[in-house]
RNA sequence: GUGAGCAUAGCUCAAUUGGUUAGAGCACUGGACUGUGGCUCCAGAGGUUGCGGGUUCAAUUCCCGUUGCUCACCCCA
């Protein structure tokens, strides 16, 4: 008999890491909260439509990636690739643009691609998103820089390396486009095949481009610091000098180009040296002009997501602390098969008074109870017949060895 | 979508140029210890060797197919 396996690309998160999952989760709201940024819960799936033309129609994200399905009211709807969109799309819907500005949210959540999986690559895959919405201040992009930095700072992680560019806008980008076109012309016959298909559609992804010969060409092609319009400029400066007072040590990269076409202005990512060849922790910038792409009013505003998986995984290769991994207090053992109503009623007192506890309910030998004491609690408690007769619990400290005997009520007092 | 490697007990791995009953450690269960875990010893349970086909007297081993996993390309979190 075959068995029905998780699909391909997913997992289960089973408990000897889900409580890791619970620490990461866990610094991540404490950050959130610590930056003023407030939780809001957003659906799976949204229209089509929403990611087609928030995302961009030629990224690879929209042409080959998303899970799209038609539901029973012949509705276009795909599971969420990424969450700036949705993000958008609520600040919108529930004109937040109305409120105090920048609307500082955040989520967690799983997103869906199809992609081939590997290394810190999964089909489904939780991304911490945060947006900054309604505010064009290049300190709003430090914020975000430094919000990411920080929770890692906190989840303990090192080695890591930040890289940061700007994309410009749509006064510059398409002066710097040309440029770069003009520059490949001569040499588009030797681009690689990929980056002949970029050419037309999206020319600055060939900057990004690992083929030794696409990256040969590129060598001398214009850089986009030298076509960025003054105020691209000077939001560039701006933040570059911010990161500098904060102390921030981040890596200019001109070749920098997200996959997706709603970035404006800044572009950053957060590498970790300690991934496969998926080695973006965190990913961000600043998007402009999703907003009007998604048929709003324009809504200036600038974050990033962060990959669980990845953060788990880095924690993991670099020996982070998760915090202590939760346990039972207390495991209460029966010496008779007669006496283990009695020791029920032990547990639930325990567990009513807020003391974790568990039993065996195996029936199986008071060496055996011991053992799964042993291995799950730190202390245990022994009944049996001599007990009940005295009205007294015997408490065993599993680490130290030493037992007493103890009524009920000074051993809650003891555990509380 | 492309390429490479791997698939044996719950986990980590053995098994001679193809050879007869597929082993070990950890974990699990019971016992030595008839009311006490960790250390030690003994025993037990646990497998259609991913699946399907082929070659052979004989396949865990060789060949083909298939599925899955892993890593890389691509792209990204």
């Amino acid at each position: 008999m075959d068995i029905i396996r998780a699909p391909r690309g997913t997992r289960d998160i089973l408990g000897d890491e889900s409580w890791k999952w619970a620490f990461v989760t866990g610094i991540c709201r404490d950050v959130a909260d610590d930056y003023g940024y407030k939780e809001i819960h957003l659906p799976i799936f949204e229209h089509t439509e929403l990611f087609c033309r928030g995302v961009g129609e030629t990224t690879d994200v929209v042409e080959k990636e998303m899970y799209t399905f038609e539901d029973k009211g012949g509705r276009s709807i795909t599971l969420r690739p990424e969450l700036t969109a949705s993000m958008v799309r609520s600040y919108l819907e529930n004109e937040m643009y109305k409120g105090a500005q920048p609307a500082k949210l955040w989520s967690i959540g799983p997103m869906f691609r199809y992609e081939r999986p590997q290394k810190g690559r999964y089909r489904q895959f939780v991304q911490l998103d945060i947006e900054a919405l309604g505010a064009q201040d290049a300190y709003v992009d430090l914020e975000v820089i430094d919000f990411s930095m920080e929770l890692y700072r906190r989840l303990g992680l090192s080695n890591l390396q930040v890289v940061l560019n700007s994309v410009g806008c749509p006064k510059c980008r398409p002066v710097y486009r040309k440029a770069l076109q003009e520059f490949l012309k001569t040499r588009f016959d030797e681009l690689c095949d990929t980056c002949k298909s970029r050419y037309d559609r999206n020319p600055l992804r060939i900057l990004d481009c690992k083929s030794p010969i696409c990256k040969e060409i590129t060598e001398t092609a214009p850089e986009v610091m030298e076509h960025l319009c003054g105020e691209c400029k000077e939001h560039f400066e701006q933040l570059k000098n911010g990161l500098d007072r904060i102390g921030a040590v981040v890596k200019i990269d001109n070749r920098l180009v997200r996959g997706l076409d709603y970035y404006t202005k800044t572009a950053y990512e957060i590498l970790s040296g300690d991934l496969g060849s998926q080695n973006a922790v965190c990913g961000g910038g600043r998007y402009d002009n999703l907003s009007e792409a998604i048929g709003g009013p324009h809504v200036p505003g600038v974050g990033f997501a962060s990959g669980i998986e990845r953060v788990v995984l880095t924690m993991e290769a670099q020996g982070c602390s998760f915090g202590k991994e939760p346990s039972n207090k207390v495991y209460v053992v029966a010496v008779e098969p007669e006496v283990r109503m009695e020791i029920m009623n032990l547990v639930r007192t325990l567990r009513q008074n807020r003391i974790s506890a568990d039993m065996d309910y195996m029936g199986r030998s008071m060496k055996s109870q011991m053992k799964s004491a042993g291995n799950f609690a730190e202390y245990a408690c022994i009944i049996g017949r001599e007990e009940l007769d005295k009205n007294i619990i015997t408490f065993k400290d599993l680490k130290e060895g030493t037992q007493e005997e103890l009524s009920l009520e000074s051993i809650i007092n003891k555990l509380k």
